[in-house]
DNA sequence: TGAGATACCTGGAAGGGCGAGGTAAACTGA
DNA sequence: TCAGTTTACCTCGCCCTTCCAGGTATCTCA
């Protein structure tokens, strides 16, 4: 017990790498520093997790990597595939299921 | 892969039993039905997901269990503790964090 | 009698997140 | 010049949890 961002995470991670990446172009290290940014703070994934899920999406598919020398220091660019697309849509919508579910069994206070 | 109910998943079936019994005590087989209720069919454990976790949080103190004959058939009803109702307190904070720094990285389409 | 619902339980597989640790180059400021 | 921080990549192993499949027994209804 006590991680940095208890439960509620399991496929989190490659959900919101896969929606940055629909934005544009990013590399590792990059990402570690936006999830932190467009979740408000909420959620800090390590590079422990990103790179992981990075090779995994890789190797499924999903993204196509793209070396590229930057200030002397390699980068490694990740886009998503038109597979990878297609699995950012079905994410987002397991998502919408789950969390409306969770939602909906919280917010019932008093109706039986 | 291929589960029922795929990702997104880790401690929300505890943060779903925790939030029945704070309704009133309940037993497990009742509460496999009472999750696909409340969730609107989003959402359905199976007993192999209910019994461990319902163990799980009796040994931990967050919730107390009784034993009842009921025609013949025993039943286990378990009831919140004072500890129980402060963790759930701490996962529904917990998951209204992670649920809304996820929401916000999905809904951002258009601003940078 | 036999199917199906009720009601409990466990074991093992699989998956995934996380922290810790490791390398190396570039930049910063003293 | 040199130490410390940042950038940037990576892997390993622990641990926790979900899930499926399987197992037991009783009650009801046809």
């Amino acid at each position: 017990m006590s991680q940095t961002n208890p439960p509620f995470m399991s496929g989190v991670p490659e959900l919101l790498v896969l929606r940055l990446l629909a934005r544009g172009e990013m590399y590792g290290y990059e990402l570690v520093k936006a999830v932190r940014l467009v979740t408000g703070e909420a959620i800090a994934l390590g590079e422990g997790v990103i790179y992981p899920v990075l090779h995994a999406l890789e190797r499924n598919g999903a993204l196509k990597a793209r070396r590229k020398a930057v200030n002397g220091r390699t980068r490694v660019y990740y886009t998503l595939t038109a597979k990878g697309q297609r699995r950012l849509e079905r994410l987002g919508q397991e998502w919408k299921r789950v969390s409306s579910g969770v939602n909906a069994a919280l917010g019932d206070a008093e109706h039986a």
